[in-house]
DNA sequence: ATTGTAATTGCAACTGTTTTGCATTAAATT
DNA sequence: AATTTAATGCAAAACAGTTGCAATTACAAT
């Protein structure tokens, strides 16, 4: 897999996360595709996508891998770490621009802090 | 289901909790008590200790559900909210005892926050 | 433009995890 | 001890994600 090849899956991929401001669970990416591509192709177009640094994915509420794109990261280091917030009531789920400041445990080394809140979203609010 | 039943079973797994000081994966669960019960059985019991408020449950960094004892919780409540920290190292998962401080989102009421933290523990360490 | 190549896809089968329906067992009440 | 029904075991289903392989297709070379 010398070259990569962009192939009109994965164009559509990308232009959904060019245009898409919030997260969306891979099952919700699944059904929106289910026209366009298999969904082995949707597993492995994000894999790619998040090797590229072009998306970068973390676990909801329930378990499930949700996807947005990144900022600033490549395929070398993602550099885009920050918190995710979940509505209960409609399952919107965004990036949330906050530095998480990682608490320092006695006789661990903390690498990593995966910090997902859960609430009301301002449209659920009125 | 009026009454609720303390049957052999059940007893094995409070038992189990009431010993073990880290948290541990459904799966090591069911593989742990593959000869004293079926594994359908497991995950009605974790259930149930869960909703009487005996053990509470996060997700861990694979997705997958994982159980510890409550401190002060009963069937109304979960009170127990904290951290939880898991070695990538060895596997080990863990509470912390540590207040999350829910920051306050613009336009959103977060409700509350799940934090997991990775990195490697005390035994690794050296 | 045509051809050669190998990266990518679709498909179907498979793996791993959790849930469910239902007959059977056994804990608690009488 | 008999009765009641909560809890269990089992096997099948549901669900999410992965894999092997043949067919397709992007794209570099000609
Ligand atoms: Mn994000
Ligand atoms: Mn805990
Ligand atoms: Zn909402
Ligand atoms: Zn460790």
């Amino acid at each position: 897999m010398g070259v990569v090849r962009t192939t009109k899956t994965v164009r559509l991929v990308t232009q959904f996360f060019d245009t898409y401001e919030h997260a969306i669970g891979v099952l919700d990416l699944v059904e929106k595709f289910k026209e366009e591509m298999n969904r082995s192709t949707i597993y492995r177009i994000l894999d790619r996508l998040e090797d590229e640094g072009k998306v970068h994915s973390f676990l909801g509420a329930n378990g499930l891998k949700h996807y947005a794109k990144c900022k600033d990261c490549n395929h070398k280091e993602h550099v885009d770490v920050h918190p995710h917030f979940q509505c209960t009531n409609c399952g919107m789920v965004e990036c949330v621009a906050y530095e998480i400041k990682i608490p320092a445990l006695p006789d661990k080394s903390v690498e990593q802090a995966q910090l997902l809140l859960t609430g009301i979203c301002a449209n659920c609010k009125d």
